[in-house]
DNA sequence: CGGCGTCCTTGTTTTGGATCAAACGCTGGT
DNA sequence: ACCAGCGTTTGATCCAAAACAAGGACGCCG
């Protein structure tokens, strides 16, 4: 089981086929212009690589905690968790990101945390200096990304609020309707759930013990509120979930 | 004990003394300028009010979570808290305010949480609206913004990673050290770290009881870590103390 | 000066979630 | 088909922090 990292190199072919000459994949474009949105998508700064991991070996990692930031990413396909780690390896995962969303949009010298794949990803890099270029001669874009960062503080400052102050089973239930929301909002809603992370994934999320997510899921389940199926759970009492989710 | 609400009227004078027609009090210009170093003082918006505040009885509340957002606050003196509260009470301290912080620069239309004193504080309001232009008008003080707001991101999910993955011990020990270094940059360095904030405040910012930062904190003097004095702590062991806050 | 209301500390008990331990069920390889 | 390895679930025990409880130590006000 080893890792796939294929890295094109800079200006090459896209994953969808074209060439360099032409600036987006069609898959780049429409996720940039989720974020994007106030800029016509000509206006975007040129695409270095594309870039597809597999989780796997820890090998994936593809943004490190500390390092100088050299590139902004954009996810198009699967998902990212983003972490932190402590010296003695206990590890906080502070997000998932997911299609449409953007990593590395601080504009700060070095990353604040590290990214790796939770299942097989594609992300579209684009140069740092390329985006803080465009950022200086469009003030409608440093709006935009401004406003995504405060959306992202927002959640942050949510997440605070639930690690903090909330129960083993309010964290699962929460972080349950939250990744529906999510996935609603890229395929359309659903009553499964998807969860391509593993259990220690969502612990490292909300605080816990995988045994206690685990325990908490099987509780909720027991409880008619969900189904456990492989790689997702299905709704079954959104009323329940929901009265267990809100603050 | 009732609170000191001393609400100026739009463009009055300052605290400071000076008249409408004067754009800003000192303090004012001075705190303002620690955010809006890349523009001229000229530049900043027309304030609106100075507003001051004590801690009380609950009335001090200026900003209300899920309220229109309508004004942008600069501190110039004291300790702001900012919170979000649950259904059932239990409360989440985001942060505190210190001077030369700004509060609601979202650019949201609501607040995402609520702000009160800690202790006897002063605050210049701003329209928001003005700020609003402002940040349209002049991209380098939208630039400063989002430095701002991204700094204010990589803080939340430090406290994150403080709140799910660590210790009572490493978190009071954490806080301290944070105070101590936001004290510096507002008053030079000092072994005495000033916590005008009350044992519970601290229990939720820190995802803790009551108890068990008082307990913590004994437990830090009883190692001759620190000396407990009253609204603030003396660092005895400045080593230790870092050794066990640091991650 | 005395009583009262806060806040803080300290002692005791309880408990939610962590930790330790073991078995289960896939999946991939031989 | 079998086995090995990993992730997950479940069970048993432990423990850090919560909850409960009771004293101090101020400061304020009558």
């Amino acid at each position: 089981m080893t890792a796939t990292i294929e890295l094109t190199s800079p200006k090459a072919a896209h994953a969808c086929g074209r060439q360099p000459g032409e600036n987006y994949c069609d898959s780049c474009k429409v996720r940039s212009l989720a974020v994007c949105a106030a800029l016509g998508p000509d206006e975007l700064p040129e695409l270095d690589d594309i870039v597809h991991h597999t989780r796997a070996d820890g090998k994936t990692t593809f943004i490190h905690q500390g390092e100088t930031a050299e590139s902004v990413f954009s996810v198009t396909e699967g998902v990212v968790r983003l972490y932190k780690l402590l010296s003695d390896g206990r590890r906080q995962i502070i997000g998932f990101a997911m299609p449409g969303d953007f990593l590395g949009l601080a504009l700060h010298n070095r990353y604040g945390f590290s990214a790796d794949a939770v299942d097989d990803v594609a992300l579209c890099r684009f140069d740092r200096r390329d985006f803080d270029n465009l950022v200086t001669a469009k003030p409608h874009f440093l709006r935009r990304l401004h406003e995504f960062a405060t959306h992202e503080l927002v959640i942050a400052q949510e997440q605070m609020t639930l690690i903090g102050r909330r129960s083993a089973e309010e964290r699962v239930a929460a972080f349950l309707v939250a990744m529906r929301e999510r996935w609603a909002r890229i395929k359309g809603p659903s009553v499964t759930i998807q969860l391509p992370m593993q259990r220690i994934d969502m612990a490292d999320y909300l605080g816990l013990t995988i045994e206690t997510v685990s325990r908490t899921l099987t509780k909720l389940a027991r409880d008619g509120v969900i189904l456990i199926v492989p790689e997702a759970v299905r709704v079954l009492d959104e009323k329940k979930l929901l009265s267990i989710a809100r603050a």
